[in-house]
DNA sequence: GTCTATACGATGATAGAC
DNA sequence: GTCTATCATCGTATAGAC
């Protein structure tokens, strides 16, 4: 019960975190790269170099591991952009609608989770219920910014045209998902913010 | 070989449609409840009264059940607007953008599918890859004509106004099967249509 | 033609030894 | 922390009764 006795905290612990990292890495290509129904743990495992019951040990489940790659998905997504912290709105918007055409394993990923998981009970769906509204509640208040500077047309509700920049670039990625070179995604968002914007 | 040896066709066959007809009403009933991954042959099997091999004498695997629930869909579908014939385009998306709400499950099947369907060699792929053909043709088509009668706000290009109504009917339709209570999805698309359109 | 019974390989999950 | 062993359930396939 001394100090001595107690283990450095960054021994095993840092293993173990290690491992983790390891294992969602490889979670999150084999996702990417061929879905999340038509992955498996053993896959997972037999990648990570593990074994299944292994693998288990560090992730409960296969949804446990999934939220992990989700989590993941949002860090390496905030670093897609880097410097266009001055940047406008429709600027933002557009880049990295066409950031994400260069993974779009990864935009597959998540376009089944987000409709899988309006499933009661599903794992993600929490998940995505805390995406929405905090996207909600970030485009309205850049739109209503964009109302006191005058830009934004009049009769133009913030809190729609927010509700539907996400649903439509949702709506346009899963068409690019279909036929990539008969959809411009980014073109398709960027006409849509030149309607409801003024200069 | 002669016509009097022949089984007369509204027997055997009569049965087996109606057999057919039974098994796919409580696949597309579970299938919607449920989703299609989360619902097993067995289940549907059992809600119909049948053993799960019997089910796969009418329909040869899982995939195949699920193009008839989907054919059966777009049977339904079309008779949820009786009387619609001389609306116009705009009255008649809204309408049936209101006359989805009452089939929600009916909605979260056809959200999943089409996520899920755009992995390569999905049975249903080609089913949605036709079904955005037409759709955009379609809608093309009317905006056009809309843009000849005077009723296109300048600058908007009718393939791509096309492009956005279907992609932010499939989002806004997402939206709301997460929260139902703060998406009004007739309104978000009305919001568009009275956006692009002008009187 | 219609149906039941049975078995196969693969999956997600769990228990327990070391 | 890592492993082997085991389990129920999945989609699928086949054999054979009526």
């Amino acid at each position: 019960m001394t100090g001595a006795e107690r283990p450095r905290r960054r021994g095993p612990y840092a293993k173990t975190a290690a491992r983790r990292e390891q294992i969602i890495d490889e979670a999150y290509r084999l996702f990417s790269l061929k879905g999340y129904h038509a992955s498996s743990l053993r896959d997972v495992a037999t990648a990570a170099g593990m074994s299944q019951s292994n693998l288990q040990h560090h992730f409960a489940g296969k949804e446990e591991l999934l939220l992990a790659v989700l989590a993941r998905r949002d860090e390496l997504r905030g670093g897609d952009l880097p410097g266009d912290e001055g940047a406008s709105f429709e600027r933002h918007i557009v880049a990295q609608a066409k950031a994400n055409e260069s993974v779009p394993g990864l935009i597959a990923l998540y376009s089944v989770l987000a409709a899988e998981a309006t499933t009661e009970g599903h794992p993600a769906r929490d998940y995505f219920l805390e995406r929405y509204e905090t996207l909600q509640a970030e485009y309205t208040a850049e739109f209503e910014a964009l109302r006191r500077a005058g830009r934004l047309r009049d009769g133009v509700d913030p809190a729609i045209a927010a509700t539907t920049v996400v649903a439509l670039w949702e709506g346009i990625q899963l068409r690019w998902l279909y036929t990539p070179d008969a959809i411009d995604a980014s073109a398709t968002l960027r006409a849509y913010l030149e309607l409801v914007l003024t200069a």
